[in-house]
DNA sequence: CGCGCGCTCGGG
DNA sequence: CCGAGCGCGCGA
């Protein structure tokens, strides 16, 4: 037989298939080693076949086979993905696999177990030890070996052993994740919307489902309902979530209702617990894989459905190599196992609503809270007005008042500020002099807890300075506020208050986020203060204050999606208030309290904001009327990469020339932030009325790679940084 | 003349 | 990606 193998090397000019001599142990899917020009490589089978077009006595022969890991759904997929990414197939290859298992650094695990072979074996009366040992496994017959060890000392153990009065037995373990978790399921009546949903996904024929549900809906029981009746037809279920480490309810809720048939996939997970976990999966023993992004990849067969939940999130973007939209992946997925795809959002993407207003996606609505129960009341703090009262501080009159009655209550709040760190920046007072990072140009800043300046692209931190690097001196001052101030003046004026802060600098370390969560949802703490991670769909109960401290800050950035950005984060943050009996508030501070994507937000008014928006892109042409190419040039040599820029540049230059009529756009120039990480970063930006060009963008651009610059395309980018 | 560097090409 | 092979420029 002869296989075609990809090899694990991800680069475009191997990015070919390689042939070789496979014996019967091989099959389609497997991961194998094979000789490389003149060393061992690892590779994958996507297809065996009888003969070859290759000169046959050239074929080497597969050294060896490491396992069969690789779905039949997985070896379709990869051409797919391969061609719609631009990426070698090996990439593509690799997001089917856990980074430790493909390196081979981790693998089963298995704990010995000590049987009783011989029981009436007499041991003689003086080795007391080994009489006990005996005696209490005549009772048990098997025991783990440790615990025995433990209990009558391991020389005894081992000695019983050498005699064959008792034998070891090996057992393949599950490091199974979030084991404490599992509580006892409690199944909820579904309301009549509920029921009114599910009936609706029934009846459609349409793959792609957009569930579009206020906050506290009861948007999460639709999708467990829908995931339980896959499972009672057999088959398997993916559920994606934007960042599983903050959702500890979330898990205690699958773990209980769908207990082992639950897998969960995600980066904090350890080597081993995620090992077991993907082959729990591709085995088929768990039929449900709950992770974010990476999880739309995983190794289950005949899924039955796939949930997007949170869909407008953009973590389901990757902004690495392959570039891939987690939406798109699941509904490749979707159409490959005749399954339907469910988009969850309470805001969901502009683009994402349009589709399903212009009928390609299925729109179904929960429009009211679970029970009926109000949504959170609204306060405008207007705070120009504050500062014309003298009131300088990050906290306006009325979040002051109401901090005071929440804490009166007993009851906890949520402050949001989308800003890590103390001060935003430091500046010279006698130069103006903006410190920078050196690796990257973008301001350092300050973070008072470890006295130090961080760069947040590359996480560098610098010894705090005494004086300005450009001037010498000496007076430097710190300008914006970060989580770290507020929680330094919340000290301040609610010395009784137990605060706790998240944000990546106190989340660190495996499961950071769930513990902060944990101390918060025990009512350790009585504020959380935090960056956007507190907005995510967490569901705490005492909740009934969230302030947000500045909600004009996303508006302001240069990106057409930061109105969008705005409308959801003020949303989704709003949504975490008054989530039970009580009657949540929340104080929305602001510059422009007449803004109209601020207007809309305070009134939960997402169609009218969606309306509004859509008519603004149209009218400017963004998307989805329109595509933002850009093509980004990178390297550490800035000469060599200002070459290659203008290659790319006059290459592309031409195609506009030839097509100026799809181009709304078309420039070169330096990107905004100049340096990351040492790397200095240029682009062709360009705006296409249609996707006609999208693929000779795509060839044209990557053709001018080089050993050490590199060139990508990026569409409808995240962030323009 | 010989070696070092940069580029191109092949790998089954 | 990595290493082999090759051409050209420069120093003794």
């Amino acid at each position: 037989m002869t296989a075609e193998v990809i090899v694990d090397i991800a680069h475009s000019e191997v990015d070919k298939i390689f042939e070789y001599r496979a014996d019967d142990r091989v099959r389609e899917g497997c991961r194998v080693k094979v000789p490389f020009g003149n060393k061992i490589v690892d590779g994958y089978v996507m297809r065996l076949k009888e003969g070859s077009e290759y000169d046959p006595a050239k074929l080497k022969p597969i050294k060896e086979v490491v396992d069969g890991s690789l779905t039949e759904e997985c070896l379709r997929l990869v051409e797919r993905l391969a061609e719609r990414y631009h990426c070698p197939k090996a990439l593509v290859l690799r997001l089917f696999l856990p980074a430790e298992m493909r390196r081979g650094a981790v693998g089963e695990q298995y704990k010995n177990f000590v049987v009783l072979k011989d029981a009436s074996a007499e041991v003689p009366s003086r080795a007391k030890a080994q009489a006990a040992a005996a005696e209490f496994m005549r009772a048990n017959l098997r025991y783990g070996y440790t615990e025995l060890c433990e209990k009558f000392g391991r020389s005894a153990v081992n000695a019983l052993i050498g005699r064959g009065i008792f034998a070891l037995e090996k057992e393949r373990v599950n490091r199974l994740p979030y084991a404490e978790a599992a509580g006892a399921f409690v199944p909820r009546e579904l309301t009549y919307a509920q029921q009114r949903v599910l009936k609706e996904i029934e009846a459609s024929e349409k793959t792609v489902q957009l569930l579009h549900g206020v906050t506290g809906s009861g948007k999460t029981e639709v999708y467990l309902t829908l995931i339980a009746k896959t499972l009672q037809e057999g088959k398997s279920a993916i559920f994606l979530v934007p960042e599983i480490s903050l959702t500890p309810q979330m898990l205690t809720q699958l773990r209980a209702r769908f207990k082992e048939k639950a897998a969960i996939l995600h980066s904090g997970l350890s080597a081993g617990e995620k090992f077991d976990e993907w082959w729990r999966l591709r085995t088929g023993q768990a039929k449900i894989a709950i992770g974010a992004r990476s999880a739309v990849f995983a190794p289950v067969e005949n899924v039955g459905v796939i949930v997007i939940d949170e869909e407008h999130d953009g973590s389901y973007s990757s902004e690495q190599n392959p570039r891939y939209n987690t939406a798109e992946v699941a509904l490749f997925r979707a159409e490959y196992n005749h399954c339907k795809l469910i988009l969850g959002s309470a805001t969901p993407s502009v683009e994402t609503y349009r589709k399903a207003a212009e009928g390609e996606y299925n729109l179904l609505e929960l429009p009211v809270r679970i029970n009926e129960r109000p949504m959170p009341e609204m306060i405008v703090a207007d705070m120009r007005r504050e500062i014309r009262r003298g009131n300088d501080s990050a906290f306006s009159s009325a979040l002051c008042e109401e901090l005071e009655k929440c804490l009166a209550n007993k009851k906890q709040a949520i402050l949001f500020l989308n800003r890590r760190g103390f001060a935003q920046s430091v500046v010279c007072r006698s130069c103006g002099a903006v410190v920078h990072c050196a690796q990257c140009d973008v301001p350092l800043t300050y973070h008072s807890e470890e006295g130090c300046l961080k760069c947040h692209y590359c996480g560098t931190s610098y010894r705090m300075l005494t004086a300005c690097p450009e001037c010498g001196g000496v007076h430097l001052s710190y300008r914006g506020t970060g989580t770290q101030k507020i929680v330094g003046e919340l000290h301040r004026r609610f010395p009784e208050a137990r605060i706790l802060r998240m944000d990546v600098d106190t989340t660190s370390g495996k499961e950071g986020h769930y513990k902060i969560l944990k101390q918060f949802a025990a009512r350790e703490a009585d504020i959380l203060v935090g960056t956007q991670m507190v907005a995510k769909g967490h569901d705490f109960p005492a909740v009934t204050l969230v302030g947000i401290l500045d909600a004009d800050m996303s508006l302001h950035f240069a990106d057409y999606r930061s109105g969008e950005r705005t409308f959801q984060l003020i949303t989704q943050v709003a949504g975490r208030s008054g989530r039970a009996q009580e009657k949540g508030t929340v104080v929305l501070q602001t510059y422009d309290p007449s803004n109209y994507i601020l207007r809309f937000a305070m009134e939960y008014d997402y169609k009218a904001f969606y309306k509004h928006e859509i008519a603004l892109r149209k009218a400017t042409s963004f998307p989805p009327f329109a595509r933002i190419v850009r093509v980004m040039v990178t390297g550490e040599d800035e000469k060599k990469t200002l070459e290659v820029l203008k290659d790319v540049y006059f290459s592309l230059k031409e195609l506009h020339d030839s097509h100026s009529g799809e181009f709304l756009f078309f420039n070169k120039m330096k990107s905004p932030v100049k340096k990351i990480q040492n790397k200095f970063r240029y682009q062709v930006l360009m705006r296409l009325t249609s996707d006609g060009l999208l693929q000779e963008v795509y060839a044209r651009s990557i053709s001018h790679k080089t050993r050490d610059v590199n060139v990508y395309v990026e569409e409808n980018p995240a962030n323009m940084s």
